[in-house]
DNA sequence: TGAGGAACTGCAACTGTTCCACTTTCTGTC
DNA sequence: GACAGAAAGTGGAACAGTTGCAGTTCCTCA
């Protein structure tokens, strides 16, 4: 995280003008609507012009999420870096319950919550970038336990965690949410359903 | 599936150019690629105006896969029917081996496969179709056990089986990584981790 | 100090998608 | 059998996201 060196001026510059662009973005955004904001209103706003907005940013839903950065990396480093003795489930549980869950639930966020929870695109969207970290956390559970880089129990464990901001979003106690998910991750349905699984026999309802 | 009556003229008519729109699609996006094909294209291959085209598909998109239908009654059924004394993960665990796998490995489908595998687009677009049928899954499998509607682990194990699909994609044996995968989300990582899960000790690279 | 490159601009074009007003064709009903 | 009304289709324009291009300005670094 340190930008060691002074980053020189145009370096500075060019953050400058992204951050300006995102600025706007969001301000256009929370004030009249993702999609009653067009990205030549976002430029203009932002005084640059679209050309420029799209060498910064990839795409018109890439302007909420300034912030895609380093969820890799971090992601990573929780397995990687876990205490001696914890499982890769376990770290992953501790990374959720310390990370994730109070992006949700800050308060302070709850207009940007909102936003993205009120906008088909955006959640999507949303939900699409935390999917794109699946193979850089797959590929480091497998490290950590010495199987094949394309294992399939690691390339699963590692959607499903993923899946888990999606399985939170607009529930009252994500939390609990989190929780429930890993126990069943690391228990199985069997466990938590009890022992029986609930077969068909157990219910009075049928087609 | 019984049409009962006979369709009237109309109708017939409309499934005819549907179909003739689907088919001069998939003939375009498979000798030049998705990407290079502009839905203008298609609209004069199949001789209609983009408008009619968009009257039947609601994106480009949704031209290669026109046959999105029952998947919903069908993963409903599954569960709902399953045989007495069957839980809800190994009925679903049957229904993935009997009706998704064979999909995928059909050597007719082979290019179909191929187009799909290779287009970002397509890909996003397929795996997107599966998790739309999160939420019926999930309320089927809530009903059967009794539980509440919005019930966390519900919810939990029908994303996650409805990301097999995505998972088994590209892979060798499909087959394999279904069995894989509902073992691990009926007993848990624990148990097929081994009793130790793998804690940070059992390996020696580390940050 | 000067060369080269990066950031930015303006504009035009392309593509997916929608809107509109209008024609054709079918269907159900008196 | 005629007719009202709905449904399907048309053509074209327009909008929004995105990209390409040629040219300008401004840093950086040797």
């Amino acid at each position: 995280m340190p930008d060691s060196p002074p980053p020189g001026r145009r370096e500075r510059k060019k953050a400058a003008t992204r951050q300006a662009i995102a600025d706007a973005a969001l301000e256009l955004f929370l004030e009249h609507g993702f999609d009653r904001v067009s990205v030549r209103d976002v430029a203009e706003r932002a005084d640059v012009s679209t050309t420029t907005l799209f060498a910064h940013f990839p795409s018109k839903e890439a302007l909420v999420f300034d912030r895609e950065q380093d969820v890799d990396a971090a992601l990573a480093a929780a397995v990687r870096e876990r205490p001696e003795e914890q499982g890769v489930v376990e770290a992953l549980r501790a990374h959720a319950l310390k990370s994730w869950v109070p992006i949700v639930t800050d308060p302070r966020r709850a207009d940007f919550t909102a936003l993205v929870g009120d906008t088909p695109a955006l959640r999507e969207y949303g939900e699409r970038m935390w999917m794109r970290h699946a193979d850089t956390l797959s590929a480091v559970i497998a490290e950590e336990l010495d199987r094949e880089p394309d294992d399939p129990a690691c390339a699963a464990l590692a959607r499903f965690v993923l899946e888990i901001p999606a399985l939170t979003a607009g529930r009252q106690d994500p939390r609990a949410t989190v929780e429930t998910v890993f126990d069943l991750l690391l228990h199985g349905w069997h466990a938590q359903a009890g022992p029986a699984d609930g077969p068909a026999s157990a219910q009075a309802g049928r087609g």
